[in-house]
DNA sequence: GTACTGGGCCAC
DNA sequence: AAACGTGGCCCAGTAC
């Protein structure tokens, strides 16, 4: 395969087609225009520097390797460690990402730092080579890696389509929630109703709700007896200004992160763009900016409606975690509860526990180091039934109460406690240690326990998710047959495990049969051909807010 | 005015 | 007010 490394340093474009010597690009989109008929693979610093604006010029490339999203991850990878990479002072590789999008998908203009000189893409690309070639493990970094730098172009894409949004529906919809928009200061009309009830509920004619330490004093004056103004500790309370209060928070809440003000910033021209950040997050998870894209409210999701003709496809992997769990472990007899189809009826059908419900929250107690309530009560009973799936679990949050790393299955590492934390570890266990000091220690041990045994679920859960839409991406490239792929079938929505694909109304069961297929090769991909199944759910709509 | 923190709540 | 992981973002309140 070619290489194409492309060169920004110093205000002019440079390539470098595999071992020769480099050339100087006049207009960008044209020579990768051009190039791209070859299938090159492209090496750059950065995607969200490059590929918005070859987007913006309609060109789309098939594959990258986006050098600093791959340093992030050999730097710390166990399988790299000692590669120079690895063992390199801190660099401009190191950084963050430097250039973000705009919701118009604009760049924002940010200066170049001056230590850019130093970032010789091709050599560093020749240094990750040696790296991965030196691993213990090859395949297993390479495919990261490659996952990794897919998801940066679908992030890029992602932004370039946007998500369909109808905002004279949303703004249909909060007027109907809210009452009509309300001038600049003042309250919607319903919120105002509310908020008088409050007020007489708790005799406290201008109370302010929207501050929690003025609330929580009122609160206390009225009789409450609670400390805090949390909605979980509300509800365990009868007194008449409950309910009104709770509304309040509720519609105040949708006012304010999704109200009018958002649909004015983050909708244009029918499109919801928020900046997708791969990698963004420690454990592999993507992370975004501006909008609020990871937690869009199902209370709105009805205004995202697909255009006329077109039909969002809708697919969620199937209790995710729990599944990667069982696979990660090789724990056959949790592999065979999720053979059949609800992974947590399987674990009740296997005698593990006596309901579904007990089922979940157990696991998701084992996954995220859970001791209270029925969540801990349960943990003994899957130790039990599943002892390398709670195994491997209890083995990760060992290794992170130590201080010690832990990785995902393709070698994303995790990252070392700060300095702090061994201070307090050393405080709490030397001879100078108080009682006191040791309860901190092990309670900040425990903490971070529970992180790194997390972050092997939820990060080897990341990378099924990058390799499951890596796979969605290339079958509809094919199914696109050529056309712009804003033209055809296409992703316009992400969130962990779950994906939006829209479509004309013509090529939904094929989608739908594509991100099915694509769901099992990611978990051949990590896991090899004896993976266990990983069921998706699927729903075709036109509106977002009717799938789930 | 900006920068930061804590409380709270949304998502997976 | 957390318990029990990863985040983003809004508001109030405070420091500067």
């Amino acid at each position: 395969m070619t290489t194409i490394v492309l060169d920004h340093r110093g205000g002019t474009i440079r390539a470098t087609i595999d071992d020769e010597p480099s050339i100087t690009v006049g207009d960008l989109a044209s020579f990768v225009a051009d190039r791209e008929r070859e299938h090159p693979r492209w090496v750059w610093d950065d995607t969200s520097w490059w590929y918005p604006q070859l987007l913006a010029a309609r060109v789309q490339v098939e594959r990258c390797f986006d050098l600093r999203l791959c340093h992030a991850i050999l730097r710390r990878s166990h399988l790299t460690a000692e590669s120079s990479i690895a063992r390199a002072p801190w660099s401009s590789w190191d950084r963050p990402r430097k250039q973000a999008v705009a919701p118009s998908g604009a760049l924002f203009d940010f200066d170049e730092p001056a230590d850019d000189a130093n970032e010789d893409p091709l050599a560093e690309f020749r240094e990750q080579r040696a790296a991965v070639a030196g691993s213990a493990e090859p395949s297993r970094i390479e495919l990261l890696l490659a996952a990794e730098s897919v998801g940066s172009l679908i992030a890029a894409e992602l932004t370039f389509a946007g998500l369909p949004w109808d905002a004279t529906l949303h703004d249909a919809l909060l007027t109907q929630i809210l009452g009509p928009r309300p001038g600049a200061g003042e309250r919607p009309a319903k919120m105002q109703e509310i908020l008088e009830r409050l007020r007489a509920a708790l005799e406290a004619p201008s109370a302010n709700p929207d501050s929690p330490v003025e609330l929580l004093k009122v609160l206390r004056g009225a009789g409450l007896n609670v400390a805090s103004t949390s909605k979980w500790e509300l509800l365990q309370i009868e007194h008449p200004a409950i309910e009104p209060l709770l509304e309040y928070k509720k519609l105040s809440r949708l006012l304010t992160a999704n109200g009018w003000a958002w649909l004015e910033t983050w909708i244009v021209d029918g499109r919801f763009r928020p900046d997708y950040v791969p990698g963004g997050v420690v454990t592999g998870r993507w992370a975004t900016s501006g909008g609020g894209a990871l937690q869009l409210p199902k209370q709105i999701r009805g205004a995202v409606v697909a255009d006329p003709g077109w039909m969002f496809v809708v697919a969620d992997a199937s209790q995710l975690e729990p599944r990667i769990l069982a696979a990660l472990s090789g724990d056959s007899a949790m592999i065979a509860a999720g053979a059949a189809g609800d992974m947590y009826e399987g674990i009740v059908a296997s005698g593990a526990v006596d309901t579904r419900e007990h089922a979940k929250l157990g696991m998701l107690g084992a996954m995220y180091g859970g001791t209270s309530g029925e969540s801990g009560r349960m943990l003994p009973r899957l130790a039990r039934a599943y002892p390398r799936a709670i195994g491997l679990v209890e083995d990760a949050a060992r290794a992170g109460e130590r201080g010690e790393q832990v990785s995902t299955r393709l070698g994303r590492t995790s990252p070392l406690p700060d300095a702090a934390w061994l201070q307090t570890q050393r405080d709490g266990q030397g001879e100078l240690a108080t009682p006191a000091t040791a309860t901190i220690a092990r309670s900040q041990a425990r903490s971070w326990g529970r992180f790194t045994r997390n972050f092997v679920v939820q990060g080897t859960a990341a990378e099924w998710a990058l390799c499951w839409m890596a796979g969605i991406r290339q079958r509809l490239t094919t199914l696109a047959a050529g056309r712009w792929f804003t033209d055809s079938a296409h992703l316009v929505f992400f969130v962990h495990d779950e994906v939006v694909v829209h479509c004309p109304a013509d090529q939904s069961e094929e989608v739908a049969r594509h991100l099915r297929e694509a769901a099992s090769a990611a978990g051949r991909l990590l896991f090899g051909d004896h993976a266990p199944p990983f069921p998706v759910t699927v729903a075709t709509v036109r509106s977002y807010g009717e799938a789930k």
